[in-house]
DNA sequence: AGCTAATAGTTCATTAATGAATTATTAATT
DNA sequence: AATTAATAATTCATTAATGAACTATTAGCT
C-alpha cells in the first residue's frame, strides 16, 4: 500500500537548512504553545554549524591520512604546556570518551606523532608527548586550513564575532556549572 | 623509560574549557604568527558547546530508550507538514549519511514511530511519516527539555540572542554557498 | 523510442565511539 | 599500618556512523 506525496514537493523547494530550521522552530511552537522559540532556534543553529564546519574540516583532514577527532587531539597536545598532556586532559577537554582516546592515541603512537610514557610523579598516569614529527605535521597542514576557516567567518563584522564569542563563552560556563552542580 | 610531569600539575589547575580554548589559541598564535586567533576561538567556542549541549540531551533522551540522533529524526518529521519527509530530506538536514538514515528509520519503525511506505509520484522514493505514537512520544518528551534548554540560555540577554542567531544564520548560509560553489 | 545520466534507497564491509568491567596505583580514613 | 575509596588507563563487547558497490527508477538527450 502506498501513500500519496500531498506536500512533499513544495516542501522541497524550501531547501536552505536555515529556511528548514525556521519552519521547524514555527511548526514545534504551533503544536507546543510554550515552547522557547528562540531558544530552541539558537540551540539548532549551533549544533547545525557545527556539524558542518566539521564535516568540512573532516573532508580536508582525510586527504592527509586523518579525521577531525586524531588532528583536534593532534591541537591539543600541540598546544599544551611542553606538548605534553594526560589522556585524561585530553578526553576533557575534547568531550571524548576515555576509551576513545586510548584508541586515538595508539593510532597516533603508531603513526609516529605521539610518544606515551609511563608518569614518574604518578604511577597510574601516562605522559603524551607530540614528536617532531607530530609538530611538523600541523605546521604544515594549520596554514592550508587558517584561509578556509576566515573566509567562512568573513561575512561576520567584528563587533558581531566579539559578541558571538563572549555569548558562546556564556553558554559553556552555564554547561560546565549545571554539569557539576547536576552531579552533587 | 618515564618522563617527568614538569608543568603538567600547573596546567590541570586552569581546568575550564573556555579557559583551555583561550589559552591553547594563545600558544597556536605564538608558534604560527599569522594565525586568525579570533577565528580560532571562534570555531572551537561553537564546536565545544555544541558537543556539550548533545551530551547533555542525549543524557536527557537515554533513559526514554532513544539518543539524540533518534529523536532529532523524529522531531524533523514531526516538524514537516503531514508529519511527513522523504529519507534523503531528513538526512540533507540532519548532517547525517542517507546510510545512517537507512539505519535510524529501520529502528523508528521497528518501534512503531514512523511507517515507511513507497511513494506514488516518483518509485524511487520512500516516504516516511510519524505515527500518532511517534507523535505522542515527542509532546511527552519535548516539554521536558525546554526548560533544561532555557535554563542554559537565561545567561543571555535578548541582543545577545539575537546577534548570535543572526550571525549564525549568516555562517550557516556561508558554509552552504561555499559547499555548492566548491562541488562545480 | 532508446540510450546515457542522474537519483533514491539499500546492503555489506569498515571505521568510530561508547559503556561496563578490570588492573594498577594513589588518597583518605581509621 | 591497614583497609577502603577514588582515580587513570585499558580491554572487551556493543552501538553508531561512514563509504563503496548495487538495484531500481526516473530524467535528459539525440
Amino acid at each position: 500500500m502506498s501513500k500519496p506525496d500531498s506536500k512533499l514537493e513544495a516542501q522541497s523547494t524550501t531547501c536552505s537548512v536555515v529556511e528548514q530550521i525556521d519552519s521547524a522552530v514555527k511548526r514545534v511552537s504551533a503544536i507546543i504553545p510554550g515552547a522557547p522559540k528562540d531558544d530552541i532556534r539558537l540551540v539548532r543553529l549551533i549544533h547545525s554549524v557545527a556539524a558542518d564546519m566539521s564535516a568540512r574540516f573532516d573532508g580536508m583532514l582525510r586527504p592527509h591520512g586523518l579525521n577531525e577527532t586524531d588532528f583536534r587531539t593532534l591541537m591539543q597536545l600541540f598546544c599544551s604546556p611542553d606538548g605534553q598532556a594526560h589522556p585524561s586532559d585530553l578526553s576533557q577537554f575534547a568531550t571524548q570518551s576515555r576509551t576513545n582516546m586510548t584508541r586515538i592515541v595508539d593510532s597516533l603512537v603508531e603513526r609516529g606523532w605521539v610518544t606515551r610514557d609511563a608518569s614518574d610523579v604518578d604511577r597510574r598516569r601516562i605522559v603524551l608527548a607530540i614528536t617532531p614529527d607530530g609538530e611538523a605535521l600541523v605546521k604544515r597542514l594549520l596554514p592550508q586550513f587558517h584561509p578556509k576557516l576566515s573566509s567562512f567567518l568573513s561575512i561576520l563584522s567584528v563587533d558581531e564575532k566579539q559578541t558571538m564569542t563572549e555569548g558562546l563563552k556564556k553558554i559553556a560556563a552555564s554547561l560546565e556549572a549545571s554539569a557539576r552542580g547536576g552531579k552533587s
